[in-house]
DNA sequence: CCGGATCCCTACGGATACTG
DNA sequence: CAGTATCCGTAGGGATCCGG
């Protein structure tokens, strides 16, 4: 078993909707925070209050669709907290929660392990290549 | 922009290979190690050489063929060594490179997070999720 | 024992158009 | 402004069979 299950307390489908709350592995906080976007929305959300229309716009690329779609994620496990002004143009703001917040702060190890080693990930590559192509030719 | 660029240099697409080398984004770095089986072959090839099929039972649930893809992707990138012994009955040795080590070091960081707060992120989605459901019903 | 090759299915995600 | 709904393409990944 190499799951690296963190938590089985948190295997409780019981549930009765049709969504599932299985957490239990790292893999599946990664696909949460690994999302093409969540980092993005965390940590624009994490500068403070934010607005649906100014995301659009800050988290450069993303559609409508999937801002709505991550959004709504983020909130559902807590990670965002969503608010609505009745006013008569509708204005909704996001921000992050401290727990949002702190995991930007490890994901920042991540980065920093990035920064090292992108080189030396480029070079590898290249390598790799170069040795798989020679074999082709 | 928020893409989070940690380095720009890497981004050489002058390859003249059809396989583009671009890790630009922390999110394409995630992509590799968030791959679904990617931690757990780390973890296993960390702890010292494993043979193919030894992965195959360690990393509950994996076929093989993802076995083979996470493990050339991973080589590629150079965070796994890949050992041939020309035997009679063929005998592969994978192991972590010092760089994928210390990857791993760095998803410690993301696994206590998880730790800390698998709780918290269940029970804001079975509150949301509850709360939701009284909308439908 | 260690894979490669093939088929196929599904989830993610983009584009677009429509509402309160 | 802040979404929702729909269509559709792509890529990740499982199952299976074949080969050195």
């Amino acid at each position: 078993m190499v799951n690296l299950r963190t938590h089985d307390a948190i295997c409780t489908p019981e549930t009765g909707t049709e969504r599932k709350p299985d957490v239990c592995t790292v893999r599946e906080v990664l696909d949460r925070v690994g999302g093409k976007w969540s980092i993005g929305i965390i940590v624009e959300a994490g500068k403070g209050p934010v607005r649906f229309t100014e995301l659009e716009r800050k988290v450069e690329g993303i559609s409508r669709r999937m801002l709505t779609l991550t959004l709504r994620n983020l909130e559902r496990d807590g990670l965002l907290v969503r608010t609505v002004y009745p006013t008569v143009p509708p204005r909704v703001e996001y921000q992050a929660t401290p727990m949002a917040l702190e995991l930007y702060d490890s994901l920042i190890t991540l980065t920093t392990w990035a920064d090292r080693h992108t080189g030396d990930i480029t070079a590898a590559r290249i390598r790799y290549d170069e040795e798989h192509a020679a074999v082709t030719a």
